[in-house]
DNA sequence: CGGAAAGTTGACGCGGGTCAAGGAATGTGG
DNA sequence: CCACATTCCTTGACCCGCGTCAACTTTCCG
């Protein structure tokens, strides 16, 4: 999966109504003409590089943006410089909540693939959401998601083995797949070993021995970036009700 | 600090606007007239025993519920029956985000001394929301930061020593006692070494160790519940930057 | 007073972090 | 096209932080 660098010319008037992601994404449950206020308020940002943030810590956060396609991640630093990563945003998912704070992210998010998003920007969706209650119990229920998820993963974080965290990682990638229509148990990992041990909280040769590990015990194979789940019944078995969602919509 | 079983009579009847926490509380930023609309839809319930639960995994989750005084846990349980703590909320606070997702809490609410909530019942929140920007963009900073520091809380879990954790917790409290204009070094721990080490990812052994760790290097003196930290400021610095913050609002 | 729950303290061992070396894929310049 | 650097990943060896187990003390409460 090569980064391509030259851009077909693509329709940049995209609307909700005709979106692939539509019922994943905001207007779900909405009808037409609620859609169509919708539209107004979202606009298509021009497809962003692997490396290229779509905001920083600091930054003015006005909007949260929906990924079309790509890939984002989320993360924040410390002081002393390290890392943190908070989450990876698939399509059909949403980021940016955090700026809802006090008009600041707190977190980073960049690219790790080419990746187009919607940005929605607070202040028209505050608007809407005066006239539109539908649209305010959605943007309420997807922000109760969220929070879930946060939970989730400390769930995983605090209690669970090195091992029980990366199924439960891929797990979680593969049901987020499979509800984009997308295969549960082939697909290539848009992030790097570095990221997923950054974000397990576990070091990179933990996470690549259990890779490993697994392949032995004929869960699954991989190779670099590519993945496939041979057993996914016994990788879920392992996590045993601490799967992960992060940013997902439903 | 003993559970008063007798309780006094108090007025039923309060209201956001002579609430002594308004101004940490929704009403922020509001004007009179909209804090009084706000006001139909509040009403003070029963106060809660410890061990008394505000609502449980599974229950219809309608509401927000504002801590007036005492302590919440929240926690989640997995199927094989173990406990994670997600947090602990102190006066001034807000719980149940999480039933915002589908109707339905995902996580439990205990009270761990006699504690009296505010209930904020969705629908009527979204009513007024409709009505009040103002209130509106205040829930929505609310989200915001809660967000914010869930995130922060998986910082916490995903690179820290069991040192840094527990400091990070005991400035967390402080800060938030002092934002409420009690003490920031001396205090009661509402809740067991065991309610700290599961919410720390740590064991309850691990925890009790540190707290004597801590009081021979001269940070803080404990004795059961009660602790005095004796240097705040040293406790600050081991922690750079990771600091807690969780369910505080503005 | 007795039993249970909460907290403390010590001994031990393992999961997974750290350090180090090497391989495979990708990019860069000549 | 190849040489070389860089990044990403893998694998092995070592070891330490913290979990586990166990015994004991203190507090709580009927």
């Amino acid at each position: 999966m090569p980064p391509r660098k030259k851009l077909k010319i693509v329709d940049i008037k995209v609307s909700c109504s005709n979106c692939s992601l539509a019922d994943l994404c905001l207007p779900h449950g909405m009808d037409m003409e609620d859609v169509n206020a919708l539209d107004q308020a979202v606009k298509r940002l021009p497809p962003l590089q692997p490396g290229q943030h779509l905001y920083r810590t600091g930054d003015p956060g006005r909007s949260m943006y929906a990924v079309r396609s790509g890939c984002l991640k989320t993360y924040c630093t410390t002081e002393d410089g390290d890392e943190q990563v908070l989450g990876f945003t698939l399509p059909g998912e949403l980021v940016g909540l955090d700026g809802l704070n006090n008009g600041q992210y707190v977190s980073n998010s960049i690219a790790l693939e080419t990746t187009s998003v919607c940005n929605l920007p607070y202040d028209q969706l505050e608007n809407l959401c005066q006239k539109l209650p539908a649209l305010q119990r959605q943007v309420m229920r997807i922000v109760g998601k969220e929070v879930a998820n946060d939970q989730k993963m400390l769930m995983m974080l605090g209690k669970r083995s090195a091992e029980e965290r990366l199924a439960g990682f891929l797990v979680s990638l593969s049901a987020r797949y499979k509800s984009r229509n997308l295969s549960a148990t082939e697909f290539n990992l848009p992030m790097s070993r570095q990221d997923i041990g950054n974000y397990l909280g576990l070091a990179i040769e933990t996470v690549s021995r259990l890779f490993a590990h697994f392949q032995e015990q004929k869960l699954l194979t991989v190779n670099r970036r590519a993945v496939v789940l041979t057993d996914l019944e016994r990788l879920k078995g392992m996590v045993e009700g601490c799967q992960l969602g992060e940013s997902a919509i439903s």
